[in-house]
DNA sequence: GCCGTTTTCGGCCCGACTGTTTTCAGTCG
């Protein structure tokens, strides 16, 4: 029996579909894509299914694929994608990222060219062999570096809170060209998925050719992919693809609904209109017997005619969403009004970059009703953490700002480390006169699951501390998760009545939204932090709200969204 | 390979753009 984690395992059955499709096998890779994407989002080891013998019931797992996961859980290893592999090199895996390449073009070029790498295919293309395919000219070889050029170069996906503002630029910017009726963010932008693929846009008019020579010519393009009369490609710095959708009127709704997706929701919805005999497109929902439309106005219309509750575009994963509108049973989803205060900000006392006045000035700005104060204690000494006596003196300072500041109260706090045992770097104390102990791991990463569980399982029992930091630890496109066992952090903050933060800084949004989502079947409460270190910091405020919402948590789940009053008596402050 | 308040077998979302093609396959959204 060997241990094999449930996101090894998902990759496993997502390298199984990528095989097959090279294979030019139908359906199959998507049954395989379905299970591994479920699997990836369990909230539990995927050995306590086997344990159970329930591995069926699993979305997506059947027969076949629970003998796979078996072999996998017993042996380690699956003699099926062994197989495969020995018919398919490793590179032409790799080659299917670039754009443009997909199974067919690259089984051609493989089989009859023996182009088995990335440099193998540059250099056929360089040297014209590719043209003299069937099907292939000087163009496809043109094409094929200058994707291949990208693909080596840009390989990361964009990060949301990065890509918000430049996307809302665009978006101000085609909305201001007069023949552009309506215009709205779309794809994985609109859902608020935590990375970015590219900016997809929609807009409404009724003279499209104009609005693509304008778009396609826009400064910032570098290139333009593909140019037609309803759609376009074009990219600008850094490799930011940017797809542009126009459409009628008449088709804002169902062209929105298309574009916002997910892929796999939409596909789920697809199917439910053709078990009515309909259609649904981008075009609109439309009965196939009468050829009349049914709606596609607005995006409402589509979810409700389908027998639907309207589904908000940050649910729109496939995750159970539809099936939940069906019966009625979405949740009542935390909004951004719904936050009163933020419980974690830095200032210039540690590592931000202004003082305690302009901070709590700005958060009273937002309408805010409480924010806490919490520095980087002294052992992180890159962060120029706060000393015992440091501490001391600015609670002092805090405590006057708090008589002179009317509308807002502000709390004492720090953000001590965790260290290696899982014991705080403050003592305790000075911990017991703070209102706020936020708990975080900034150092020792690299221990076993255990070691870090118990770790943090420790610190979760100091006495004052009032809530756990970035739990997971990871930060986008840099370092994963830390080893642990986040369902034992579940069990204790429950046990232990903790609060676990929703840190939304940009990079970390830690927990993320499956994590949110799996944090229901316990009750704790999350608090969404900004460990804003700026004052602009603070608006970040939306990005955990979003994640939060993509993890179907209410504002019951979340403990800033409690009046003042409430939120000290649940602290007993 | 999976799945079923119409199915346990026969389906599996639907459409735009490109390059190379005289009518469409491949790839992508
Ligand atoms: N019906 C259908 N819609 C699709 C398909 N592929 C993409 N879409 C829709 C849903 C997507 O959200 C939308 C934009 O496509 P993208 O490839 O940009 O995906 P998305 O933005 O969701 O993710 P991304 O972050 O860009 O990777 O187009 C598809 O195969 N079928
Ligand atoms: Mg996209
Ligand atoms: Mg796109
Ligand atoms: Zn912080």
């Amino acid at each position: 029996m060997s241990h094999v984690s449930n996101k090894k395992i998902a990759n496993l059955l997502f390298e199984i579909a990528d095989l097959l499709e090279l294979k030019g096998v139908q359906f199959k890779p998507r049954a395989y894509r379905r299970a591994a994407q479920n699997i990836s989002t369990l909230s539990k080891d995927i050995k306590r299914f086997y344990e159970e013998k329930k591995l069926q019931d699993i979305e997506g797992v059947g027969e076949s694929i629970a003998e796979k996961l078996e072999e996998i859980i017993e042996t380690g290893d699956l003699e099926y994608l062994n197989d495969l592999r020995k018919d398919f090199p490793e590179g032409l895996q790799e080659m299917m990222n670039i754009q443009g390449l997909g199974p067919k073009s690259l089984m051609k070029f493989y089989e009859e060219l023996g182009l088995d790498s990335v440099d193998h295919l540059e250099e056929a293309a360089k040297n014209g062999e590719i043209r003299k395919l069937e099907g292939f000219g000087k163009t496809s070889e043109k094409n094929i570096l200058e994707n291949l050029e990208r693909y080596r170069k840009y390989k990361k996906r964009f990060i949301l809170g990065e890509i918000l503002p430049i996307a809302k630029n665009l978006e101000k910017q085609l909305s201001n060209h007069e023949d552009v009726k309506r215009v709205n963010l779309a794809g994985s932008i609109r859902r608020r998925k935590e990375t970015i693929g590219d900016v997809d846009i929609l807009a409404v008019s009724s003279n499209p050719k104009k609005i693509m020579d304008y778009f396609t010519n826009l400064p910032e393009i570098e290139r333009v992919v593909s140019k037609g009369i309803t759609k376009s490609t074009v990219i600008a710095q850094e490799n930011l693809h940017i797809d542009l959708r126009v459409i009628e009127e008449e088709s804002f709704g169902s062209a929105l609904q298309y574009f916002t997706g997910s892929k796999e929701h939409n596909i789920e919805l697809r199917t439910l209109a053709s078990d009515k005999e309909w259609k649904l497109s981008e075009y609109g929902l439309i009965d196939m017997k009468t050829t009349k439309t049914i709606a596609g106005k607005e995006e409402k219309e589509i979810y409700n005619s389908l027998g639907l509750d309207y589904i908000v575009p940050e649910l729109r994963e496939n995750r159970g969403e539809i099936q939940a509108a069906k019966s009625g049973d979405l949740p009542d989803l935390i909004k951004k009004g719904d936050i009163v205060g933020d419980l974690h900000v830095h200032t210039n006392w540690s590592d931000g970059s202004q003082s305690i006045d302009e901070i709590v000035q700005t958060a009273q700005n937002m309408g805010y009703k409480y924010l806490a104060i919490c520095d980087h204690a002294k052992s992180l000494q890159i962060a120029d953490g706060l000393n015992d006596s440091e501490i001391k003196k600015q609670m002092s300072e805090i405590s006057k700002l708090d008589k002179i500041y009317k509308s807002i109260t502000v709390f004492s706090g720090i953000e001590a480390n965790i260290d290696k045992k899982g014991k705080l770097d403050v003592r305790k104390n000075i911990l017991k006169d703070l209102d706020i102990v936020i708990g975080s791991i900034h150092s020792g990463f690299k221990l076993s699951e255990k070691e870090m569980t118990n770790r943090i399982v420790n610190a979760m029992h100091n006495d004052y501390i009032t809530l756990l930091g970035h739990p997971t630890g990871r930060l986008l496109n840099q370092r994963e998760s830390y080893n642990l066992d986040l369902n034992k952090i579940f069990e204790i903050a429950e046990k232990l009545e903790l609060v676990l933060e929703l840190n939304a800084y940009p990079q970390r949004l830690d927990l993320n939204d499956i994590n949110c989502f799996n944090s229901r079947d316990y009750n704790f409460l999350i608090s969404i932090n900004t460990d804003a270190h700026t004052k602009d910091g603070l608006k970040n405020m939306d990005l955990g709200v979003s994640t939060a919402r993509r993890g179907w948590l209410d504002k019951g789940k979340v403990l800033n969204t409690k009046s003042l009053e409430d939120l000290k008596k649940h602290l007993n402050l």
